[in-house]
DNA sequence: TTCATAACAGAACATATTGTTCACTAATCA
DNA sequence: TGATTAGTGAACAATATGTTCTGTTATGAA
């Protein structure tokens, strides 16, 4: 990608993370937007044809990393054997979560968070359906198993939305034992 | 309130309801909802200052019907017994639920849903502190009481979407054994 | 039934936002 | 260096918003 376009797309997706911090995502115009990531109308518009694919696309940016899961070298946390340990995996992911807690602060709090939680919640679902559920004997027999899963990744996003709600102050680990209390006894 | 009043408001309620089921609440306009409402201008004014009062008043009124718990009689089920026992009670809620099922499935699938979720977990956090959490001997020592509330408001409020998203197949009593199954060994 | 009151209709209005087009300029990287 | 690609800024038609006006009609109390 062209130099150009990567600095005029973070240009617009600060502009906008700014603006969203003060403003409901339905108040705030694409004028706004224009004004505050200083660029041409025109520009905006060649890379996001509305609003709302500049939302989708911030999203699928953000979620892209948290949920990057690859073998990559962690600096804050260890996290080798995750991929075996479910509870390790989500401890990892909200460490991921934690770096970028304004944006998400952001995104859930503001009028936007149903589309944001959507992403979310399908982000997680997959993670689920791979990592957490499979492989478990099945003790729980009678809620079938699509809305289990359904309840597992629906409790996560409310675990974050709490969690952000309480400004972020207990550290991931705690947070990954909440969940594990409340799920683990249902899996 | 006055006769035509009522009229008028009956009237954008059901307009709006009607354009949501097509289109999403964003794209919806101010004129279109005057148009198959037939009301001028300055009466859907009159009515509501925006488009986001009117979103919330619509929800207010459903909520207020689903969560009332007065001692009335139903005619569909028997829930004399409802105010003691908590899985009865949630039975009950999902049977007003059902009742409103369409524009339900409009306001929770709709783009507006946000703002629907945020009154419906609401709603549901206070029931839960009054009937299902309190009295109970805690088992769970692990998880701050104010995150187990907020877990279970926002796992009910997840198990009405998975049943919207399934038709509302089930019979409401059977949704209460899965919500009592995933919520029942946690508290 | 009468009548003052309050609600509604409809048109006209200024204002603001949207999304597009066009001619022009500037940066990129091969 | 030079062809290509991205960005600028102004102007635009179209549409939505919210308000103000004047006139009409329904309501419910006397």
């Amino acid at each position: 990608m062209d130099r150009r376009q990567r600095k005029t797309r973070e240009a617009i997706f600060d502009a906008f993370s700014k603006l969203l911090i003060h403003n409901s995502y339905s108040q705030i115009t694409v004028q706004e937007i224009i004004d505050e990531a200083n660029v041409g109308r025109t520009t905006f518009y060649a890379h996001f044809p509305t609003k709302d694919d500049l939302l989708r696309e911030m999203c699928a940016e953000l979620f892209e990393h948290v949920f990057s899961h690859k073998p990559e070298a962690e600096p804050t946390h260890d996290f080798s054997m995750a991929a075996d340990d479910p509870k390790a995996l989500v401890t990892h992911i909200l460490y991921h979560l934690k770096e970028h807690g304004r944006t998400l602060i952001i995104l859930l709090t503001c009028e936007s968070g149903e589309l944001f939680q959507r992403y979310f919640h399908q982000y997680f679902h997959e993670l689920v359906t791979l990592h957490i559920f499979s492989g478990n004997t099945r003790k729980n027999t009678i809620v079938p198993d699509d809305f289990l899963i359904d309840h597992i990744s629906g409790s996560f996003v409310n675990l974050v939305r709490w969690w952000l709600k309480n400004h972020m102050k207990q550290p991931p680990e705690e947070i990954a034992e909440y969940f594990w209390a409340v799920i683990q006894p249902v899996v």
